[in-house]
DNA sequence: TTGTGTTTTATTGCCTCC
DNA sequence: GGAGGCAATAAAACACAA
C-alpha cells in the first residue's frame, strides 16, 4: 500500500519535508474544483485533480501523515516500507479532496475510482473503502437528523394531544353537569299532576314511545315526555350550575339515568319501558378513557346524538 | 505516561445486479 | 460467477483527561 506513492527515497524525503507545510485552513474550497487543469483527467464532472489542491496549498504532494511526527531519515523510510502493512490515515489534503469528490457524487464509478487513486497516490481499493466508509458515516448522520425531525414532530403532536385531552375532560364535565340538571328536572316534572300532563299534547317522541308501551304505561310516558320538552330548553339556559345541591361534590354526576317510579312495573315491563323511553333521555355515563383514543370518531360515541 | 473513548481504515460475509 | 454495495466488526490511530 505504502509503496504506491512511488519515487526514490531521496525524493520522498523532499516530499516528506514539504508535508510539514500545513494545509491552509482558509483555503478556498473552490480551488478543489479546478479539474480542467488536470490534462490527464477526463472523467466525470465530479472528478478533480489532487495536484490542483496541493498547488493551491503551496505544497507538493504528500501522502503519509505517519511521517509528520518523525524526523524522517532514509533509514526511517526504509523501516517504514519494510514493516508489515499498517493502517495509515490519509492526509488532511487527501481527505479534503475525497470529501469534495464525495459531495459531488457519493457513488464511485470505476473510472473515477481509478482517477482518484492516481491523483491521490492511493490504491483504487483504498478509494473504494474510503467512499464506502464515508457513505456509512453519511447514513448515520442522516439517521440522526431524521430522528431529530421525528422527535420534534412527536413532541409537538404530544402537546396537541395533551391539550385535546384536557379540552375533552372539560367538555365531559360540562356534559355530565347538563345531564344531571336535566335528570333532576325530569324527576321534578314527573310529580306534576296528571291533569297538567294530560292538558298538553304529547310530543312526538312520547307518542312513538307510547306505541310500543302498554296502555298502563302511556300516562307515565306522556308525563315524562311533556316535562322533557320544557325542561330541555330551560336546562340549556343554565347549563353549568355546580352549586346545585344535586350535583355530586366530587364534580362527577351522581346519576345519569332517569329513574321513574317503576314500582308497579314487572321486570319485562320495566325492560320495555326502558327501551322505549329511555334512549332519547339517557346519556351514557362517561368512563375514564372513553375519549382518550384520538382516532375515535364522534360517530363512535352514541352520546353525541342529542335527542332534540 | 497511561488508560480510555472516539474516529478512521480495513476486512469479512452476505446480498443484489448484470 | 464476478463486481460492487452494505452491515458488522476488528484494529490502528488519535485525542484527551488524570
Amino acid at each position: 500500500m505504502a509503496s504506491s506513492t512511488g519515487g526514490s527515497n531521496s525524493n520522498l524525503s523532499v516530499l516528506l519535508q514539504s508535508q510539514r507545510v500545513p494545509c491552509a485552513a482558509s483555503q478556498s474550497l473552490e480551488s478543489f474544483y479546478l479539474s480542467g487543469s488536470s490534462p490527464s483527467f477526463l472523467g466525470s464532472r465530479s472528478m478533480m485533480s489532487f495536484e490542483d489542491v496541493h498547488q493551491a496549498n503551496g505544497s507538493t504532494r504528500s501522502f503519509f501523515r505517519a511521517f509528520d511526527h518523525e524526523d524522517n531519515g532514509d533509514d526511517d523510510v526504509d523501516e517504514y516500507f519494510h514493516q508489515p502493512e499498517k493502517k495509515r490515515r490519509l492526509t488532511v489534503d487527501q481527505v479534503q479532496f475525497l470529501e469534495k469528490s464525495f459531495e459531488l457524487e457519493n457513488k464511485l464509478e470505476p473510472e473515477r475510482k481509478t482517477q482518484l487513486a492516481k491523483d491521490l497516490g492511493l490504491q483504487p481499493r483504498q478509494i473504494a473503502i474510503w467512499f464506502q466508509n464515508r457513505r456509512a458515516r453519511w447514513k448515520t448522520k442522516q439517521l440522526e437528523k431524521d430522528y431529530d425531525v421525528l422527535q420534534s414532530s412527536y413532541n409537538s403532536l404530544k402537546v396537541d394531544y395533551d391539550n385535546l385531552l384536557k379540552e375533552n375532560e372539560k367538555l365531559k364535565a360540562e356534559v355530565n353537569l347538563i345531564t344531571d340538571k336535566l335528570l333532576l328536572r325530569e324527576k321534578g316534572g314527573s310529580e306534576l299532576s296528571d291533569k297538567d300532563a294530560l292538558s298538553q299534547e304529547p310530543p312526538k317522541k312520547a307518542i312513538l314511545a307510547a306505541d310500543s308501551a302498554s296502555e298502563g304505561e302511556v300516562s307515565k310516558i306522556s308525563t315524562v315526555a311533556c316535562c322533557k320538552q320544557d325542561e330541555i330548553s330551560s336546562a340549556k339556559s343554565d347549563i353549568v350550575d355546580s352549586d346545585s345541591p344535586h350535583y355530586a361534590a366530587d364534580g362527577v354526576h351522581s346519576s345519569c339515568v332517569f329513574e321513574p317510579d317503576q314500582s308497579d312495573l314487572s321486570q319485562d315491563e320495566e325492560d320495555n319501558f326502558s327501551k322505549s323511553l329511555l334512549p332519547p333521555y339517557v346519556f351514557p355515563k362517561l368512563e375514564d378513557g372513553d375519549y382518550s383514543d384520538p382516532h375515535a370518531s364522534f360517530e363512535d360515541h352514541a352520546f353525541w346524538s342529542w335527542p332534540y
